[in-house]
DNA sequence: GCCAACGTTGGC
DNA sequence: GCCAACGTTGGC
C-alpha cells in the first residue's frame, strides 16, 4: 500500500512559512536543541490545523519567520521530519494550550516535528518582502494573520537568494 | 499602544 | 445558518 502516513510516496517536495514569536521560540532555540528536532505544538486555528494534519509531510521545507517584533524578518530554514499527528498539549491540562474539546480519542489539534538546517547569511525583513514584484502574491502579505503557510517553489526560490541561500 | 483584519462563539 | 459581538494577532 503506497501513501502511508509520514511517508513521502514521490510527492514533490512542498514549501511552508512557520511563524513564531521569537520571545516564545526563536529559530536560535530551534538551533539548541540537543537532538535539533523539536515539535511544531501549540497551534490552534483550524486552516493552520489543516496544513499540519494533512499536507505537510516530512521531508518538506519551511521558512523560519519571526512575527511581532519592530522588524519582522524570515531568519532562516528548517526540515519537516515528522509528518501530522495529534498534538497531546491540548489534551494535557497542565500545558498552556489545554483544549478539554480535543482527547486522545478524538484529537482536534496536530503538530509537526522540524529540525534546524541553516540560517540566512542575510535575513530577509517583510519591508523586504514587500518591495519585491513576485512576491506580492504571498500568503505572509496577504494574509498575514496564518501561523502556518504555503509557500510556492518560486517564493522560496527567490526568498533563498534574497536571504544568500544559493541552494536550498 | 493602536487598531485593522480576521477567526470564533453563541443567540436567535 | 446568519450575523453581531467579542477576542486575538501582529504590523506599524
Amino acid at each position: 500500500m503506497q501513501g502511508k502516513t509520514g511517508e513521502r510516496g514521490g510527492r514533490e517536495r512542498r514549501y511552508w512559512l512557520f511563524k513564531s514569536e521569537p520571545s516564545t521560540f526563536s529559530f536560535d532555540d530551534l538551533k539548541g536543541r540537543p537532538e535539533r528536532t523539536e515539535h511544531w505544538d501549540g497551534v490552534r486555528n483550524f486552516q493552520a490545523r489543516n496544513y499540519l494534519r494533512q499536507e505537510i509531510q516530512v521531508g518538506d521545507r519551511l521558512l523560519f519567520y519571526h512575527s511581532s517584533i519592530p522588524e519582522p524578518v524570515i531568519v532562516g530554514i528548517a526540515e519537516v521530519v515528522r509528518g501530522g499527528y495529534p498534538d497531546w498539549t491540548s489534551w494535557d491540562p497542565e500545558s498552556g494550550h489545554f483544549d478539554p474539546r480535543s482527547t486522545e480519542a478524538k484529537p482536534l489539534w496536530y503538530m509537526v516535528d522540524v529540525r534546524y538546517l541553516r540560517p540566512f547569511p542575510r535575513p530577509v525583513t517583510r519591508s523586504e518582502l514587500k518591495a519585491i514584484p513576485e512576491l506580492a502574491g504571498m500568503v505572509l502579505l496577504k494574509k498575514s494573520r496564518l501561523s502556518i503557510q504555503p509557500v510556492s517553489e518560486a517564493e522560496w526560490r527567490v526568498i533563498l537568494r534574497l536571504g544568500g541561500i544559493e541552494e536550498g
